[in-house]
DNA sequence: CTGAAAGCGCTTACAG
DNA sequence: CTGAAAGCGCTTACAG
């Protein structure tokens, strides 16, 4: 039972003395080519709208099928996650400010969580983003099925993060994971280093997947020969008992994954008596919000996270303007190299370790 | 132009030999009462629904249903601000989880941002929440002038932090700021401090206001006189000149209001050499973002962030259920007290302090 | 230039 | 028990 507190169209068309439609040409600037209205009455039906505060309603604007200004925002997790707060929260950043400066009100889809915890697109069958004019999503996690499902239907949207499917094209905002990694494991090389050892997660992502080509890249400027051996990705082998190996076999160098990763990496190289950086130079592929001990600074890259939120945003908009949803853009922007002190020239007298 | 991919309400009518209306009630299960469908069609329905992959449109049905089951929320500032994150984050993760909760999405209103860079609730005489059936507004700097408009319309919301009016109540969950300031000046005459001073900033707001009170109210309960010159508000004396003056007189503890005052103090007695804590104790009112020196652990008091967020939620949602946009809800929720270790006993010998 | 009408996809009284 | 109809608040051809 609504009560019609809140003033509508119709109210306004009154006031003004012209009809509703008249009401919505005027207040959404519908006033091109062969519609054309007086100043005059313009100025009525804005005197009446202000004098009311009638502001359209979304959802009706929405179900007859035109733009409510509405940008949603989802996450297949919580979009204010706790642990992850850091590393987000500077794409949330950007995304805000594109929205304010491209005038769009924006819809956090929290509603959307099923009963397992995870966030879904598609409830059943229907996809809630609709409520929005289209969507930024970003957030490990994703749903590749919904994704898909996704960019099937006419519904425009940008990935924060590079993502791909099988058989789609869509449109994403991307870090250059690749380049930057690629930087970081030259700038060893140039440090003397001729083993340098990639250290990563078990799993494989976009993003991860881009770091690692930037790690074999690196190898391939330098006609470097890669040894198989010196790319460890997490799982069943013990990490002590790698390093221990390659550090026999004379890596003096690591380039590492994700921080949780580099943490376990930092313990082991202390219980093993490892001193960093003389032992051995540690780079890190992003930003990293680890304390390292011992004054030690990584030397990594930062990813430009409020850029993409805000180009997230902005290549939306576009989409949105251009009215063909079946549109792709994909953008790739740099990281930016930050050197630290955790990467130093290799010693010329390496130490004899004893393998563990 | 909007495909009809989507399979409608009216396709599974079809599809299954019954109207919409009868769709409608048995996928939402209104099957009270006076409604009576048999299982037979019920099923026939239902296969329809699931061959067909059929969900309802929740913009259709918002429209319908009379409420679109968004939450505004607002901020007079940027709702991701750089500058204080740390402090405002945890009240977004409150407003989340309840939202969830109570099946709300969530819209931020960055459109509403002025040519200033401030944010209004009117924008030419509308009020831009009323896109959203309820809203929980948070954040300092607000406006009293929009707030005073916007209790004088019937639009239902709720703020996070006590706030005021001349000549009206609003909903709010708000800090018991208070009671928590009492508790740790009491505990400072517990650690037998007779004179406690209060360094507080230049301005006034209800939270400031509360803390002040709190302060009045442990010397008040011990009984003790409270000599005015040991309230000193940030202004044109110098802060060293005070600190001396309060140090000769015997002031051995002050409790100080926020983080960047609180940088400003620690400072100050770093240059002046007084030790902390055993010259001078140290309470700080609420959380603190600053490192202390010298192994320092800040005693204060936690500020229940999340659950404000969260109670805020929930009682927008209870005043929306509740249908009545002129009723007052307002919560105040405690603080948890810190104990720290920059509250000690006072030194039994105190030094002889030099005026500066 | 502007109004009347149809339609977006659903829900809810109201009849039968 | 279930259908026909009206309505939610808006937009968009289509007439005039």
């Amino acid at each position: 039972m609504r009560t019609h507190k809140r003033p509508r169209m119709i109210d306004v068309a009154h006031l003004a003395g012209v009809s509703p439609a008249t009401v919505s040409l005027v207040i959404n600037n519908r006033l091109s080519g062969n519609v054309r209205i007086p100043p005059e009455t313009q100025r009525r039906v804005l005197a009446a709208v202000q004098e009311l505060g009638y502001v359209a309603d979304p959802v009706a604007q929405s179900l007859a099928g035109t733009r409510n200004r509405l940008l949603g925002v989802f996450t297949f997790e919580a979009i204010f996650p706790v642990q992850f707060r850091d590393f987000y929260y500077p794409f949330l950043v950007g995304v805000e400010r594109a929205a304010e400066e491209c005038n769009f009100d924006l819809v956090l889809f929290t509603s959307t969580t099923a009963g397992d915890g995870k966030r879904r697109i598609y409830r059943g069958g229907a996809n809630r983003l609709r409520l929005a004019d289209g969507a930024v999503l970003l957030g490990a996690d994703e749903d590749k099925l919904e994704l898909q499902r996704l960019v099937e239907e006419p519904y425009p949207f940008v990935f924060i993060g590079r993502r791909e499917l099988p058989n789609a094209r869509l449109s994403y905002t991307a870090a250059d994971y690749s380049a930057a990694t690629c930087e970081v494991t030259e700038h060893l090389f140039a440090l003397g280093h001729q083993h340098v050892a990639y250290l990563g997660a078990s799993n494989i992502t976009e993003s991860l997947a881009d770091r690692r080509s930037g790690y074999r890249q690196a190898y391939s400027r330098r006609e470097l020969a890669l040894n198989p051996a010196w790319i460890w990705l997490q799982g069943a082998t013990d990490l002590a008992a790698v390093l221990g190996a390659w550090l026999k076999q004379g890596v003096t160098a690591i380039v590492t994954e994700n921080a949780p990763f580099a943490a376990t990496l930092v313990q082991t190289c202390h219980d093993l008596g490892i001193f960093l950086p003389a032992d051995l130079s540690l780079a890190f592929l992003g930003d990293l919000f680890l304390d390292l001990p011992w004054d030690l600074k990584a030397t990594s890259f930062a990813i430009p996270r409020q850029e993409m939120g805000a180009t997230a945003v902005r290549l939306l908009a576009e989409l949105l303007a251009q009215g063909d949803a079946a549109a792709v853009r994909q953008v790739t922007l740099p990281c930016r190299f930050v050197p630290g002190n955790s990467c130093v020239a290799p010693r010329s007298d390496p130490p004899n370790y004893i393998s563990t």
